[in-house]
DNA sequence: GCACAGGTAGATT
DNA sequence: AATCTACCTGTG
């Protein structure tokens, strides 16, 4: 049975955000299970269905009648890595030597990576290759509506693998997932064959949790790194997509440099937190605050 | 109609 | 080892 939500409620040991960097954290392509509504956004994870809003420096949340507040606070201080000190994590970046980055980091001030569940993290960028991020988002719905579990205000949670294992390409097809599809299929069907391989993965050191992604079908470099940075907390993973790429390329001056050039230049110059740098830099480009 | 979109894998040079 | 190219579908 759909149920209303409840009452809006002060999340009380929230994180301190603006309303820029609030937005862009839940809504700037690291997750894409968040719509945004009237004066609020709506997101789910795992079990989870949450309306969060920005009101008064404050972040208040709203959840479906019946549902623990005490509970959803918990798993929302997971989700936003609340034990990540993530202003100094920015304070630690090159910014002092890095106009680029300088300008982002004033932009989107309080931008945080999120601790999304792993196995959803990696089906998500599956999805993203060569997508724009409504469309990514229309198709984890699509595929969560058919083969999700119910949730508490009647919309469906992205499936687990082992459903997307049992429920075949056809179905997936059929989400307009295209030529990805048979990726996911593949993966699901990998993983169902390793009862525990992920699990393991998400815990194993950064190098050896990338190598064991790489073996699945369809998971690269990007999607590879994207999962452990959005899915890990690995904040030393630095994705390049086309538009890390371009930034590299516009704003750093680096024409010609290979993928695997650019991956040792981010970690020589962003350092440990190459991910965090990444992610304002990302943020920055699509507002056109900086060149890509 | 056609290029392009938060890529990857396999073929070709 | 570097550079094409196919792969689906929606959007402008």
């Amino acid at each position: 049975m759909p149920k209303p939500f409840g009452a809006w409620q002060v999340w009380k040991d929230a994180p301190t955000f603006s309303a820029t960097s609030f937005a862009e954290t839940i809504d700037g392509g690291q997750a894409f299970r968040w719509q945004r509504k009237e004066n609020f956004y709506e997101g789910r994870w795992d079990k989870n269905v949450v309306r969060l809003r920005f009101n008064n420096k404050q972040i208040e949340f709203a959840i479906p009648q019946g549902s623990d507040p005490e509970l959803t606070q918990q798993n929302l201080t997971s989700y936003f890595a609340c034990d990540v000190d993530f202003a100094r994590l920015a304070d630690a970046l090159p910014w002092r030597n890095d106009p680029v980055l300088d300008t982002a980091i004033q932009h989107f001030s309080g931008l945080r990576i999120l601790r999304q569940p792993f196995a959803e993290t990696l089906f998500c960028f599956l999805c993203s290759s060569t997508k724009q991020i409504p469309q990514i988002k229309a198709i984890c719905d699509a595929v969560a509506l058919d083969m999700g579990e119910t949730l508490a205000d009647g919309s469906h949670a992205l499936p687990t693998w082992a459903a997307i294992a049992e429920a075949g390409e056809t179905r997936l097809r059929a989400a307009k997932l295209g030529y990805r599809a048979r990726y996911i299929y593949q993966t699901a069907r990998f993983l169902a064959e390793r009862p525990g391989w992920l699990e393991s993965t998400e815990v194993a050191p950064t190098e050896e949790a990338r190598a064991r992604l790489l073996e699945l079908p369809g998971v690269g470099r990007k999607i590879a790194d994207c999962t452990l940075l959005f899915g890990a907390g690995r904040l030393e993973a630095f994705p390049i997509d086309t538009w890390v790429e371009k930034i590299l390329t516009h704003s750093y001056q680096l024409e010609g440099w290979k993928l695997t050039q650019l991956q040792d230049f981010a970690r020589i110059h962003f350092g440990n937190s190459s991910g965090y740098a990444q992610q304002y830099l990302f943020a920055a480009a699509r507002a056109g605050l900086i060149r890509s």
